[in-house]
DNA sequence: TAGATTGTTAATCGATTAACAATC
DNA sequence: TAGATTGTTAATCGATTAACAATC
């Protein structure tokens, strides 16, 4: 996938590795909250559920942040892994879409420690637009009217994109984000979204990922069928 | 992974597959809702983003539901898909956790028509519990209390639980589920769960899938400066 | 030095793709 | 029959794993 054109540089790491990357972070945070200086692959590994292996081949990609017999300083690890993610740093986020799910998300806390804050929120409905929203404590922000979108993510220099509105909207909405500028996308919307190539596009698929589930219930019931 | 002990049955997928197929499905709800009946592995590929060859693999593992020369049959395919993953029924899950995520899940309209309902929902703060929340049109739940949650589970036959509690009380909430004999887990919360092996967890964490995409933007920033 | 643990290599495993024979 | 499209094969690609030399 993202093939550097800058070897040495943070790029060209494996897809599979760029994925796992957010939930070491996340887990050498809470050990380096717990007062913990120094982890082995091995203590990390366990505690994010992937073997000692697999977590130093990642970790080598980043460059050499270990020391051999001893293991690795959280601090720098933590350090290294934000810098490569980029996270070191605020992204401001606009969410589009304000029903149950894009205002949960607006308010939802796990965002401002892990590089994000809300920067606005679309609608399109105009009973609600100008409506404030308490995004976190004495922290409130209006509901903007769609149109405004693509200018405000000009103007903002929005690089981040959350859709959350119905399916039916959803390609409108993208269509809208690309052509601002837009080439990070993260999507509620339970329908596949056309984005031109260089524009990525996360979706979450709530009912697909209960769907995986069953399948592995289904599985096992008709094996006890079957027997 | 889940790998058969029932050779012809439908277990024996590959993982990639497996996670392919609800997508597969809800495109050809989709196109079956605007009357196709007939649809080329080319065109649904393309729908979903995938290549045809990819499509046709996935598929054969189902068994040869296409005709050559000819294509897929929607309807048959539809029942296929779903008798495979096993939502040719209704699936009752429960969710704990009654923060912004948790409510705007319990009231997300794209869970009836995709094989889900929710049977209950848990909470450990005395000052909710009781209360009604209104999950869909005349549809009333009362929030119950955690304390309930495996006898709840063991009486009512619940095979899938949704966590979205935050990270604190998350693996706490994952022992009960599984001492009552849930296999099946989604989570949103931001930490890694243990489970025993047999138990499936599907997590889905909201900083993570945005600090994949920050990544992305990260390393197009640095290719800007090292040119 | 002895013990511990990283970083890397090579082997294995699984997933994707291209191509085309089978067949409607 | 001719054209279209599936289902399958074999090649390729990428990800994971085990093992261990390097080195603290």
């Amino acid at each position: 996938m993202a093939q550097s054109r800058t070897p040495g540089k943070t790029a060209g790491l494996p897809a599979a590795t760029v994925e796992r990357l957010p939930i070491y972070l996340r887990a050498l945070t809470e050990f380096k909250s717990q007062g913990a200086e120094l982890i082995s692959s091995e203590d990390l590994a366990n505690a994010v559920n992937v073997t000692s292996a697999q977590l130093r081949k990642d970790l080598s990609y980043l460059g050499g942040h270990g020391t051999r017999g001893v293991g690795y300083d959280v601090s720098v690890l933590i350090q290294a892994i934000a810098a490569t993610l980029g996270v070191d740093k605020q992204w401001p986020i606009v969410i589009v879409g304000c029903g149950n799910l894009g205002m949960s998300l607006a308010k939802y806390a796990g965002f401002a420690n892990r590089g994000f804050k809300i920067a606005a929120l679309f609608d399109a409905a105009s009973e609600i637009i100008g409506k404030p929203v308490e995004i976190s404590e004495g922290q409130v922000v209006y509901i903007k009217d769609v149109s405004f979108l693509a200018t405000f993510i000009r103007e903002n220099n929005i690089q981040i994109a959350v859709i959350t509105t119905p399916a039916t909207s959803a390609q409108n909405v993208c269509d809208i984000l690309v052509n601002a500028g837009i080439y990070s996308i993260m999507t509620f919307a339970p329908v596949s979204l056309n984005v031109p190539s260089g524009v990525d596009v996360r979706q979450i698929d709530l009912a697909s990922e209960l769907q995986i589930l069953t399948f592995h219930e289904q599985t096992k019931a008709n094996e006890v069928i079957a027997i």
